[in-house]
DNA sequence: TTGACATATTCCCATATAGGAATGTATTAT
DNA sequence: ATAATACATTCCTATATGGGAATATGTCAA
């Protein structure tokens, strides 16, 4: 069995460090695709290539403008990332203060 | 050009469903392999592979106690996944007001 | 209509996978 | 020493990938 597709969820199509940076360009407000292009440095057909993928899994919106694609962030479809990643903020916590008391006690000889 | 390694950051090995449930459950407290094949019905070679991985990316750490082989999660790991994640916290904020917006401009017509 | 512009899709390919099966390795018990 | 226990690794295979190049589609302008 190879890897789940990249678009079977947010956490596989966020894996890519590229749609990240899309993710984080289209945040702020929608942009037409040639824009995404000229900033990130990428090829235009990676990037219609990418936008497909966080379409598909519902990351970005997109509307027509013209002969322009306007797409911007969907930040909804990240917030179960970011409440996953969450549960393991008590745990982290934990781990600094053990780290703290190891560096008092240390401090103390 | 293939996708990145499973084994090239911490986005890249929980993107597998698998290991996130293996991150959860090493959360708490530290646990011996046949504990994670017991608890998610995987098969331990499974279970050893994605311990591997994470491993590799630091999302796990381990210690032999006699023949066994206790893991436990470093929450620490996840945490810049939690921050990238959270960069988009206002924006979908912003979102979820202009959908409260006008669900209370529906009421009151 | 024809061309220019903006974006999407297709084709090609090398590569890393996840699972299954089998085997290897390390440690303890007898 | 030998067996049993607990994990790890290797070999196999089908499949999805991301980039590059080429081409297709859709929309506006003259």
């Amino acid at each position: 069995m190879p890897r789940a597709s990249t678009t079977s969820d947010a956490f596989n199509a966020v894996a890519e460090p590229r749609r990240r940076e899309i993710l984080n360009y289209l945040a702020l407000r929608e942009r037409p695709v040639g824009d995404i292009v000229l900033t990130l440095g990428l090829e235009q057909p990676s990037v219609s290539k990418h936008l497909r993928v966080l379409k598909d899994v519902g990351l970005v919106n997109v509307r027509r403008d013209g002969r322009r694609m306007l797409y911007r962030t969907n930040a909804e479809a990240i917030r179960p990332l970011h409440e996953w990643a969450g549960t393991f903020e008590r745990f982290w916590r934990h781990q600094l203060e053990r780290v703290k008391e190891r560096a008092e006690s240390q401090t103390k000889k």
